[in-house]
RNA sequence: GGCGGCGUGGCCGAGUGGUUAGGCAGGGGCCUGCAAAGCCCCGUACUCCGGUUCGAAUCCGGACGCCGCCUCCA
């Protein structure tokens, strides 16, 4: 059984899904007008290792991420830009795709792109302007958020004390503050679609209800976001969801914030503000694995010294699959364990770790014990008992798999002629127990940036 | 103003009232021709003040500090 915190109810509680062992999730996507930064990454990892959790569990996992490309965000940034909307959404849709690539992010089932459901936001609108609960002004089709009763659910307040709460009104046309827009009419200029009520473009409440609840159908099993996504997107489309008479998501989950210091990821960062550059800079492993050691609904301290000290975990790893000469799993593919072939310490292992993570998806902990258990299968081979230590290798291996982190026993590095040349003279010196030549290479190759550990008889070289 | 969250050892980061989280860094040891890798041991941490309890980082009250949402945001 899986458990999982629910915004609405509040607190952990199972993962029941529509249709037992298939579960439907939409995870909010980007608005694509700018790069991807740490935060956009954290969030998809998080729901990428739950993605691939659910699977590893044996669930059939219908996995909809949208991409918002139309919005104001992307309307002024082709102002400033002067280009058109369609480039700067495609421009930025592709470099999402090409971090979320790096990152080790399976791609989604479906992903729909706004612009191409149009038609069924339309006919949306239309509906909810019928059934009295939107209303039109000159600017627009508003919805009406007091004809929802229980709106303020996934605020954790009632309507009053939002509406107390509301700051500047931006728009004296709306009757109430909380009052969001379903439709905006078209300004000179601007992308427009074809609507009854006036041509125009959607809201972007609107987008994400419509996609979803065409793509999964009605009562689908969760719907994610970030912390912030939680209000007003998510209390919006919900309330647009019930309006109409659909049973909305089942289960709700929104996760944390990464931290810069004591603040909210922000653009002020110079280095690292950006995925883009993040996964060009480091081992984009290495971020899984940072995400992975903090809860997905706490902040994480990301930092160039943070990112760093993952790097060096990951290293511990790479080594570790270098000793047991692990093979490379996960990657775009999802694992399941029904796949594993496990040894009794593996399956062991694989007990206590399901455990974790079926508790609101403990990572932090379950990463915990599989460095323990590195640490168990580093002994049990010391101590010469091999197949033990094989067993529990390759779980350790199949587990950090099923979230998605592969471990790299190769470093990923080929190593070029003249280094080989030199290995194999080391080699040879060693041999004859010429120890001065020995080192002399030894000290050039680490020179060289090379990390040089010997085994029995011969000499590994890999990167730091 | 309303709602929610947080303050843990050098750093990151878990934590169910009593038993080692884990990683990184640092110190000592084993192993090694010497290293590296690996293994073992070590720093005895919980913002402050009260309270409950045989016992609290963990529960309750208060203080201080910090963060988020209420406006576009993963």
């Amino acid at each position: 059984m899986i458990r999982l915190f629910d915004s609405i109810a509040g607190e952990v509680r199972e993962l029941e899904t529509r249709e037992p062992g298939h579960l439907s999730m939409y995870v909010c996507g980007p608005t694509v007008y700018d790069l991807p930064h740490l935060g956009h990454g954290r969030y998809f990892l998080i729901w990428d290792v739950a993605r691939r959790w659910f699977s590893f569990r044996g669930m059939d996992v219908t996995y909809v991420s949208n991409i918002t490309d139309i919005d104001d965000n992307i309307i002024e940034r082709a102002l400033r830009d002067n280009k058109s909307e369609q480039s700067v959404a495609r421009e930025f849709e592709d470099e999402h795709w090409k971090a979320m690539d790096l990152l080790g992010i399976r791609r989604p089932d479906v992903a729909p792109r706004a612009t191409e459901y149009l038609e069924g936001m339309v006919s949306f609108v239309a509906s909810l302007l019928e059934s009295g609960v939107a209303y039109t002004t000159s600017d627009g089709v508003y919805f009406d958020v007091s004809s929802v009763p229980d709106y303020g659910v996934l605020a954790g307040q009632p309507l009053d004390s939002l509406r107390a709460g509301a700051r500047v009104e931006m728009n004296d046309k709306k009757r109430s503050p909380l009052d969001f827009a379903l439709w905006k009419n078209a300004k000179p200029n601007e992308p427009s679609w074809p609507a009854p009520f006036g041509d125009g473009r959607p809201g972007w409440h609107t987008e994400c209800v419509v996609m979803s609840l065409q793509l999964l159908g009605d009562n689908f099993d969760l719907h994610t976001g970030g912390f912030d996504l939680k209000f007003p997107h998510h209390e919006n489309e919900r309330a647009q969801a019930l309006a109409s008479h659909h049973v909305f998501a089942r289960h709700w989950s929104h996760s944390g914030w990464v931290m810069a210091g004591n603040e909210k990821m922000s653009k002020s960062l110079n280095n690292f503000t950006s995925l883009t550059d993040l996964v060009q800079k480091t081992d984009p492993r290495a971020y899984r694995l940072l995400v992975l050691r903090s809860h997905y609904r706490s902040p994480l301290e990301v930092t160039p010294d943070t990112i760093v000290d993952a790097e060096r975990a990951l290293n511990r790893l790479d080594t570790f699959a270098r000793r047991f000469s692990l093979p490379a799993l996960a990657g775009k593919n999802l694992l399941r364990a029904s796949d594993v072939t496990w040894s009794a310490q593996g399956r062991d292992l694989y007990e206590r770790f399901g455990a974790l993570l079926d508790e609101d998806l403990d990572t932090p902990s379950a990463i915990a014990l599989l460095f323990e258990s590195v640490s168990t299968a580093n002994s049990l081979a010391d101590e010469g008992k091999d197949a033990e230590a094989a067993g529990l290798a390759n779980a350790v291996n199949a587990l950090f798999g099923s979230l998605g982190l592969t471990l790299v026993a190769s470093g990923g590095v080929d190593i070029d002629d003249a280094t080989a040349a030199l290995v194999q003279a080391r080699d040879d010196a060693r041999a004859t127990k010429d120890w001065a030549e020995a080192d002399r290479i030894r000290d050039e190759l680490v020179a060289a940036g090379w990390v040089v550990e010997d085994a029995a008889g011969t000499t590994h070289v890999r990167r730091t």
